[in-house]
RNA sequence: GCCCAGAUAGCUCAGUUGGUAGAGCAGUGGACUGAAAAUCCACGUGUCGCUGGUUCGAUUCCGGCUCUGGGCA
């Protein structure tokens, strides 16, 4: 059997930190992060990690954990995090995954190990200076030829997806549809209970996620992007993709003023937590708790707790 | 007050040599197995400002009006 534990999800801004912490308190839990940006260290701000005082004396893992100019990856993460909730397990504790980063979760409750390579990698520095260099449609074609369930799978215009397909391939002589499918067969490697917190009412997520953007610029977003920049961080690192961060990098170089980064900040927030629900919502096992106008947690917990307790969590 | 330019999708605009219209963005839905805060896909009826006129037919041409820019007073 499966060991128990618990994952909080939803988009952007829906309250998963507190409740998370709420959960942890009152069963005796530890959080662990499953964000794929509150991984980096010195990205508290822009990705409204919890502060100590959210906290509230809970244990939290996974949080501010890697050097900025690294990348992470879902592999990486699920590499690191299952020991971690294994040792909650051993200590008698109630492992809390947390977490907006939906592949990333999945990497360490399902059984799912990822093929062979990685980014920065030989062969995937090679497919993607083809792709430069030749477009998509060489690369769909040799697709065609190794993995054709890939090829007809993956969209045409999507070349990330081929790209790594054909990278599987390259690196171990088995197709990424071959390697799914054993993948998919392996048990799971934890049973979650999962509790998803979402607003009922699109508006007021977005009137939250507004409020939320102007915060994290008022508490100095900006200055937190130049000091990342100012300690070398190239470009294009994972770390500066975050929402926030690219925006906000706009201001440093002048290519934008701090009204139009924080409108685009709010824009494409309300964008990812779109895409967030969008994954989400493809998994009937998620107990949904709505949000009305404003977010009662205490409502909130009443319900994971009678979830919980049906689903055997004491 | 006069002159000029606009007024078309939620926004920015294109277009119709007269046969009732289409892009980008936004929005909504979806995909997702080592970049996932990433990447990718699908979805376009709106009194074409109002009102007269010409016309078989006007959003398109003409007149008037309203509003918005800009200029001259």
């Amino acid at each position: 059997m499966a060991p128990k534990i618990v994952c909080v999800v939803g988009p952007t801004a829906c309250g998963k930190t507190t409740l998370g912490v709420l959960l942890a308190k009152k069963y005796g839990g530890e959080v662990v992060s499953a964000d794929s940006m509150q991984i980096y260290k010195g990205m508290a701000i822009g990705t409204a990690a919890p502060t100590r005082a959210e906290m509230d004396g809970v244990p939290h893992h996974m949080i501010a954990v890697a050097d900025p100019a690294e990348q992470w990856s879902a592999a990486r993460y699920a590499q690191e995090a299952v020991p971690i909730i294994d040792g909650i397990l051993a200590r008698g504790k109630l492992p809390i995954l947390v977490g907006g980063t939906g592949l990333w979760i999945d990497a360490v409750v399902k059984g799912h190990g990822f093929a062979a390579g990685c980014a920065g990698g030989a062969v995937r520095r090679e497919l993607e200076a083809r792709l430069a260099a030749e477009g998509l449609g060489p690369l769909l074609a040799e697709l065609r030829q190794v993995d054709p369930a890939a090829a007809e799978r993956i969209h045409p215009a999507d070349g990330k997806r081929i790209l790594r397909a054909l990278e599987v391939y390259r690196e171990t002589g088995k197709t990424i549809t071959a390697h799914n499918e054993e993948t998919k067969a392996l048990p799971p490697r934890y049973g979650p209970v999962w509790i998803g917190l979402q607003f009922a009412d699109r508006e007021d997520m977005k009137a939250l996620i507004d409020q939320r953007v102007d915060r994290m610029a008022e508490a100095g977003l900006l200055e937190e992007v130049r000091a990342l920049v100012a300690r070398g961080l190239p470009r294009k690192a994972t770390a500066l993709q975050a929402i926030g961060y690219k925006e906000f990098l706009g201001v440093l170089e002048g290519t934008s003023t701090e009204a139009e980064a924080l409108a685009e900040v709010k824009l494409r927030s309300r964008q990812y937590a779109k895409r967030q629900l969008t994954w989400l919502r493809r998994n009937p096992a998620i107990h949904w708790v709505f949000w009305e106008k404003d977010r009662d947690f205490a409502r909130a917990l009443q319900v994971s707790t009678e979830i919980l307790s049906a689903e055997g969590v004491s």
